[in-house]
DNA sequence: ACTTAAACAGAAAATAAATTACAGTATGCA
DNA sequence: TGCATACTGTAATTTATTTTCTGTTTAAGT
């Protein structure tokens, strides 16, 4: 559907010239549908005939066929895709690269993942008698959030982001206990050790990973999360946010499942904080 | 904004040809999208320059821009709207509604930010003696977020979400000293409290909250995170999402600003953790 | 009702843009 | 090494758009 995914997609199969029109195009779309074949052809280096040919590759009827494509996929304000940071940005281009990294991100999550897992696994919620989460670094922090919402839930539920921790307690699941793993790498050591302890022990162990990898193989639920690569700066950026988007989907799914009245539960958790906030005026 | 609708404005202040043009496109905006100049004047029955001045009364530089205009307003109005969760959602609906809403919610957030502000928050930072991050329940894990990323530069940061710590850590902030507060609402009474005494002691103390709220007063600089209520489940979920996507973006400007050299030890912090983790066989 | 200026509309010319046809060059494979 | 296939660019052609200019209509003022 997005023409600039589709770019991105097909980037392998263009000759180099004309990877060099979807280098210019990727790099500032907004400019391009305002050219004309000539000053993009010049942009690209390279010759007009080249870049018609570019626009019948994507299955376009022509350049302006192309662009008015473009035009469309830049309306949905803004082309989702991953942006690199580039050394000179301005704070402003900096924020928007990285908004729309991770928005771009979401999307492909989203894609990734099995909603049928998700429903057993919401299943496998409902009638857990004790719920875990475990995760260490940028995915602590997720587990950390489930927690939070899952307390609201008013299950046992726990969260420990200290490997030892996490053992002892693997240790003593049993069957009927759900423990949640969180590790983008799914590479960790000491957490596939921790998965494989409470399957040892006859918990279900739901994994928010990436399939096929050490942590995912010692699962029995694989909530499988794909993230384009945070290579840049070396740091977990859209891979923790796109695990707390599921983490979201799951509570949801939890409180769907319980009907109406659990709802209500909710609202008076809610209700507890106010007297801890200043009063809004309006 | 949205030329059609512009198209039916300004209606009347239109010449006769001119609306004939107009009462063409509104009939069949899809179909002249795909059509050449000479094609839609035929079309209304009137010459091609006529299109042309159509084209520039509506401020357009000429048809083929007109052109572009009219295909973004064709374009899905907004693809990633807040939709709400329903009772009978399956776990697909239910999941995709969650994705799609805190992408919205991102890119709400985003051009409700002020890069110029971001860009002095990233100076503050980068001249800190320490940094702080202080936040409560879902915020708590935005700051533990926030020094997960910020220790990794090497700088002294610490992070709180224990209110009696926060008191005692704010009480000891001096001048040169960075505390960043983070709360959605921006009236969790013992947050603003933090907030308050961190500025008497003189350190620069950084917003992460709503405009116009108590907490925002408090501060030196607000970065203001606009979020559409989450009031569907009683739970905070797109607005912590933002707020990491916005910690994310106050990383990044630091990295930036500390040059290229700094990098490295990124690299250096990453690989520190290679042992921990199972080999990848490719 | 007539005059005049302004706005309007279209024909034709000029310009700009895109596409095609063709030819040279590179690339890979036998 | 030779042949075939796929790439790429130049130049020619076609198509599309814009400008200029001229005749016509419209509206305001006398």
């Amino acid at each position: 559907m997005n023409i600039l995914e589709k770019i991105t997609n097909e980037l392998d199969t263009l000759s180099k010239s004309e990877r060099k029109v979807a280098e210019v195009i990727l790099s500032s779309p907004s400019t391009v549908i305002h050219s004309s074949i000539a000053a993009l052809a010049k942009q690209a280096n390279i010759s007009e005939p080249t870049v018609n040919r570019f626009c019948r590759r994507l299955d376009t009827k022509g350049y302006p066929d192309f662009k008015l494509h473009l035009a469309q996929s830049l309306a949905n304000g803004t082309p989702y895709v991953n942006r690199h940071v580039d050394e000179n940005d301005t704070a402003e281009e900096y924020t928007d690269k990285i908004f729309e990294s991770t928005m771009a991100s979401l999307e492909l999550a989203r894609k990734s993942l099995d909603p049928s897992l998700i429903n057993r696994s919401v299943d496998v919620l409902t009638q857990a008698n004790k719920i875990s989460f475990f995760g260490l670094g940028a995915s602590a922090i997720v587990a950390h959030d489930a927690q939070n919402k899952f307390f609201r839930f008013n299950v046992p539920v726990v969260y420990f982001d200290d490997i030892l921790m996490q053992r002892m307690s693997a240790i003593n699941s049993r069957q009927g206990d759900v423990v949640i793993v969180i590790s983008h790498t799914g590479r960790t050591k000491s957490l596939v050790e921790v998965a494989s302890l409470a399957k040892e022990n006859d918990a279900t162990v739901i994994g928010i990973t990436t399939k096929d990898t050490p942590l995912a193989k010692e699962c029995s639920i694989v909530l499988s999360v794909e993230v384009a690569e945070d290579t840049d700066l070396y740091m977990p950026m859209s891979s923790r946010i796109a695990q707390l988007a599921l983490v979201d989907v799951l509570a949801t799914g939890f409180t769907l499942r319980r009907g109406s009245k659990f709802r209500d539960n909710l609202k008076k958790v809610k209700d507890s904080l106010r007297s801890s906030r200043f009063e809004r005026k309006d």
